[in-house]
Parts: structure tokens; sequence; C-alpha cells
DNA sequence: GATAATCTGGAATACTTAGTCTAGAGGACG
DNA sequence: CGTCCTCTAGACTAAGTATTCCAGATTATC
């Protein structure tokens, strides 16, 4: 026990301008990574699209890999962002409906352009830096707790069998959103999301406790 | 219409030697990208892992982007190869679990590692090569096909209402399959696209005709 | 078996790329 | 207001990387 720092390396004290310094070179390396890969980013593309320099480049990271885990950890804080709105309140099958119908607008816009965020960090990733992988794999986890919490909320509701395993579920639906991406990203096409979100969806549907709710609807 | 060829860059005649030759590139190529993606494999690992020369991979392919043209046919082949035997024969609900319980032994065998070798390639290529994408999209949708040629036997031998749209839930299955696949690649684990698989098979049994078949089990 | 093709060996080229290094500007804080 | 740390500039290095090229071995085909 001497003087053993565990993981993060003590950065250095950062100043507001410096602070700001390193968000830029992230957000260019964010956006040219999930456009050309990680594979297919080079620093100097960072740094002209971050309007930077080498040695500004190098003073905020160590080396690429250090990059890449801040570029990981910057696109985990955008898809969060971008789905908190929709999942944090979700307690509904129709909260629910309204999610799949954000995600698939929000995918026909670009014509499935450019793959999920994080999916296709995971694509390239998984298997070359394993401590890429288990960032974006607890991303993964962290992203389906949302939904199964949301699902849990749906339990209490009445709106979802209380047995169903909402864990199991909110894989399945994560499955699909990734799959449907992917596919929709081939065809350029929203389609294919739609359908898999769908399915899904579905399923939700059919875990339904025996219309016995509030409403009273006989059947 | 002088003499204008089409597509094929009307490839010269190919010896025996030279078709062995060229095979054994693509298929260190294949094993290459697929492991290391394609923008991480160099043209000397290539030549170095199929044991030929510079000259050797310039003489059968004009460039990088014609040897991953000729990867992506591979990959295609050698998938749709491991499929076909589960495919091919598939007319019940149990044809489509025991597909599933192959797909799921062969991720687990390799604890989720190395996605799949048309996914990676998709998820890569799609947005960064058009022709690429095109072959990628194409493979997809045979996939499907086979798929959906399955469930239309399906509604044939009356597991399946007649109503149900084939391609739809080919389509979904798929998604699935790679979601699936995602997820176990960066978990490490092939509960995920079991999980994926089970739920959109579930629907697929939901989607079965009332109870009426042949057999006339009762309940 | 001549001859023209395919096929192979490997050096050479032209360019990229990640990462280093020296020097100095700018701000924090006593 | 001086001293130290953060921050920036940009040339430089060393190692790759895709691709070309010339020369020669091998094989098809007449």
């Amino acid at each position: 026990m001497t003087s053993a720092r565990a993981e993060p390396p003590a950065r250095r004290r950062l100043t507001a301008r410096g602070a700001l310094t390193r968000e830029r070179i992230v957000r260019a390396a964010a956006d040219l990574m999930h456009a050309n890969g990680v594979a297919g980013t080079t620093m100097d593309q960072v740094i002209e699209a971050s309007g930077t320099s080498k040695s500004q480049l190098y003073h905020y990271f160590d080396d690429k890999d250090a990059l890449v885990t801040a570029v990981i950890k910057m696109q985990t804080a955008r898809v969060m962002e971008r789905q908190e709105p929709h999942l944090e309140q979700l307690s509904s099958l129709q909260g629910l409906r309204r999610w799949r119908d954000a995600v698939v607008s929000f995918v026909e816009e670009r014509h499935g352009a450019h793959g999920c965020e994080i999916g296709s960090l995971a694509s390239e990733l998984a298997d070359r830096s394993e401590p890429a992988r288990i960032l974006i794999n607890a991303t993964f986890r962290s992203w389906e707790s949302y939904l199964a919490a949301g699902l849990r909320r749906m339990q209490d509701r009445g709106e979802l069998d209380t047995e169903a395993d909402v864990a199991e579920l909110a894989t399945g639906i994560m499955a699909a959103y990734q799959g449907g991406h992917l596919l929709s990203q081939a065809g350029r096409t929203a389609q294919p999301i739609a359908l898999a979100l769908d399915l899904a969806i579905r399923n939700v549907e059919a875990l339904a406790p025996q219309r016995k709710s509030a409403s009273g609807a006989a059947s």
C-alpha cells in the first residue's frame, strides 16, 4: 500500500480554458469516429476538425487509446441524454410505443446512416480492447436497466404480468434495437428497426395480465 | 454498345493454381478482417498469413477494395453454408428452436467473441463504401428470405397463422439475431442472443393458429 | 517445343500515421 | 509582480502502409 493509485491516472488540474479545449477535441473525435470508425480516424483529422494542435491533443490524452476512452464516455452520455426523456417516465405500453416512434423517426431522418453510436463502437472495439469492451458493455447494461425500470413501472400499474422477467425483456428489446439499427444501416431504410421494435413490443403486449384492470372493460 | 462490359471487370483466365492462390489470399484476409476489422488489417498481414507475396496479392486484386469485396462474398458464402442446413428444412416451431439452439451453441463456444461475420462487416462498411453496403444488404435480404421460406412452410403445415407476414417476421428474427450477437460480443456471454432469439420465437408461437391441428391433442 | 500468357519474387516508392520534443505564451496564486 | 504550472505551437522522428515495378519462373495452347 505505498502510493498506489487505482484506476484513474489522477489527471492534473484543469483550467476552465483547458476543459473547454479538451471538450472540443473529444467532440470532434466522437463525430469523426462515429462517421469513419475508430481505426479510420487519424489524430491529424481530430486536430484539424477541433481546430487544435498536436501538442494540445497529446497534452490532454496520452495516446489514441485514451482519446477513444473519452469518446466512448461522451457517446454514452449523448445516447443516454437522448434516451432518458423517453425512458425516465416510461410506465405504460403507450409510453413504450412513443419511445419506439421516437427511435424510428430518428433513424428515418438519417435514412439509417451511421448506426447507433454505441453499437458501432461495440462492433469495432469489443474484441480488440478489453477496457473499451468493459465500458461499452456497462453502457448497454445501464441502458437496459432504464428500460427494465420502465417495464417494472408497467408491472406496478398492472400493464404487465408481474411474473415477467423485466431484465430479460429489456435485453430482448435492446437486441431488437441494435439489430434493427444495423439492418437499417445496411438497407438505408428505417423499416427493419421499426419491424424489430414492433416485434419486441408485441411481446410485451402479450404479457399483459388478463384484462381486469381498473378501467373495468369487459371482454 | 461498343465493347462495354457491365459490372465484372472481366477477370482474365485463372489457372487451377491461380484459383488456389487467390482462394488462399481471400481466406486469410477474411479471417484477419473478421478478427481485426477491415481497416485494422494490412495488406502485409494478408500476405504473411496467406504465405504469398506482394505481387501475387496485387496480381489477383487491383487494390484493397477489390480484396474486401471478395472477402464479403466469401463471408456470405460461409455464413450461408453454416445456416443452410438448419434453414433449408425448417418447417416447424421445433425446427426453429433447433436453429436457435445451434446459433446459441455457436456463440457460446466462442464466448461471444467475434460478432457475426456479416454483421461486423456491415457495421464497418455500410456507411463507408456503397458497393460494400449493397453486397452486405443483399446478404441480409437473402438470409432473411431463407428464414421467411421456412416460416411459409410452417404456415403450410398449419403451425403459423396464414395472415402473418413472414417477410416481416423474418426481418424481426434477423434483427434479434444481429442485435443479440452484438450484445453477446460486448458481454462475452451467449445470454443476450439466447434471450433475443427466445423473444423473437415466442412471437412466432403467439401467431400459431387456434389449436385445431391434426394431432388433436386436448388441452 | 515455341510462344505468349499467367503467375511469382521482392525491392523500391510515395505517403500516412502515431507519437516526441523543444520552446515559449498565458494564467493562477502567493 | 514573480514564480510555477497549465496550455499551445509546430517541427521532427520512426515506423507503417498501399501500391508500383521489373525481372524471372511456370504453365497453357497451338
